[in-house]
RNA sequence: GGAGGCUUCGCCUAGUUGGUCUAUGGCGCCGCACUGCUAAUGCGGUUGGGGUUUACGCCCCUCGCGGGUUCGAAUCCCGCAGCCUCCGCCA
């Protein structure tokens, strides 16, 4: 199904195919179950027939094993059949996600004023460099465009933010992990990262990994092929990763600093729960971004992002975005998306219901701090002379300085 | 990279001359009984998944994974993965 169609919430009569092949999936089962009853019942004659008896009884069990073989063959057909168009259809909307594109999300609020200046303010960049806190030229020079170095005081902020960022989950109940960044085509897949974003993604062909666009990949392949017991509430991590992404088709976009780069490093929130409690959580990993945002003094808005830019696995999505004043507009520096039982599914992971019958769990992600929050935060708060104050919260990861002053 | 060993139902484990293995025993867990608490003891239950059924139940699959041989595979053959030991190499 194509994003427009998602957009207008069409039904494509996909739902009925599947439903047909599901149907074949269910016949195809009982019928190869009661051969290999019956196949079951010949054996145990056969072991205790003799003579004349046992060798007609031989000739009787070929004939079953070779329809025993084809009804097998059929199972796996079928089967196959039916995960493949499941596979191949992104989750279903949200009903509140607003129609339309990337251009249609509905704002939600504001927080926050964004500061004022006089005189232009400077960008990112070029506070970064006078604080030598980042490098883009060296970044460049060793692995090529988009790549960038976080040098001195810069990779000390990076640090901070995100230590503040695991202090906060920890705060909240969120277990802390530290997960594999290379992944295999299944974890993959399960997340609906091989669909439409799949030239997005470093494959490394020789060992066929996967390199991941964000620990949300391998957080929820983390109960692949589980039952969670969610009766004492849902599971919630904290991912701490380096992320990579290949950035293909947004060449000429965002190519000055560190906005869109090819590595950067991110907390990441990822909660399991049952698909009840999946708003609710929702609403959570929102609240808690927008701590965080607080934490660091970051003026920003909430966005409903509309369902043709959702992506193939979320089903409702929310972005904070906050102000960039060197570009005047707001940029994204977290996403929290509801992705129901859509990658629990193809993950396996389940949970018992009130009935004790597994179910499909339902996961969820947000973002809680990345390498981009430094292009905000420089920006925001910085001061006439080219220094940046630094947040209250923040102070603490950086040994009490108040301030980030320009060298030489 | 090379050689060898291992992988059984939550954990430990019996089982490899192919056929009542419909997988043994222990621990743990659940229920009941007994004991005025706890504990101990006794009896019973307990792999997981799928299909079907209003329900009771019935059926199939499952001995790391995937193939193969066979009427029939935990057991025999092939491939793969993971773990362990030794050797080699290495930031």
């Amino acid at each position: 199904m194509r994003a427009s169609q998602r957009a207008r919430g069409e039904d494509t009569g996909l739902v009925d195919r599947l439903l047909e092949l599901d149907e074949r999936r269910r016949s195809a089962i009982t019928r190869a179950d009661s051969l290999r009853a019956e196949q079951k019942q010949l054996g145990k004659r056969i072991g205790q027939a003799a003579g004349e008896e046992r060798e007609s009884l031989l000739a009787q069990g070929k004939d079953l094993a070779a329809q025993v073989k084809e009804a097998e063959a059929e199972q796996v057909e079928a089967e196959e059949a039916f995960r493949e168009l499941q596979a191949g259809l992104p989750n279903l909307v949200h009903p509140q996600t607003p129609a339309g594109g990337e251009d249609d999300y509905v704002v939600l609020k504001h927080v926050g004023t964004p500061p004022t200046f006089d005189g232009d303010p400077a960008d990112h960049l070029d506070l970064g460099e006078r604080l030598r806190a980042l490098s883009t030229e060296r970044g460049a020079k060793v692995s090529g465009a988009r790549f960038y170095f976080l040098t001195g005081v810069g990779a000390q902020l990076e640090l901070a933010l995100l230590n503040l960022a695991v202090a906060q989950a920890t705060e909240h109940g969120f277990q802390l992990m530290i997960p594999p960044v290379l992944v295999r085509p299944e974890i993959m897949a399960g997340t609906g990262f091989l669909g439409e974003h799949a030239s997005e993604v470093y494959h490394l062909e020789q060992d066929d990994l996967y390199l991941v666009g964000t620990s949300e990949v391998s957080l929820a392949g983390y109960h692949s092929d589980e039952i969670v017991d969610l009766a004492g509430g849902p599971y919630r991590y904290a991912g701490w990763s380096t992320c990579f992404r290949r950035e293909a088709g947004s060449y000429g976009k965002d190519t000055r600093g560190i906005i869109r780069v090819h590595q950067f490093n991110k907390v990441e929130m990822f909660v399991f729960c049952r698909p009840d409690d999946a708003e609710s959580e929702h609403e959570r990993l929102l609240a808690a971004e927008e701590e965080m945002l607080a934490k660091v003094e970051l003026p920003y808005r909430v966005i409903d992002v509309a369902a043709g830019d959702l992506g193939t696995s979320a089903s409702r999505k929310f972005d904070c975005e906050a102000w960039l004043p060197s570009q005047q507009t707001y940029r994204e520096m977290t996403s929290t998306s509801n992705c129901t039982t859509f990658q629990a599914r193809r993950l396996n992971t389940r949970y018992r219901d009130a009935d004790g019958r597994p179910q499909p769990a339902a996961t969820l992600n947000g973002t809680l701090a990345t390498t981009r929050w430094l292009v905000a935060i420089l920006e925001n708060h910085q001061q006439p002379d080219g220094s940046v104050r630094v947040p209250e919260a923040l102070r603490p990861y950086l040994g009490g300085r108040e301030v980030l002053e320009p060298a030489g």
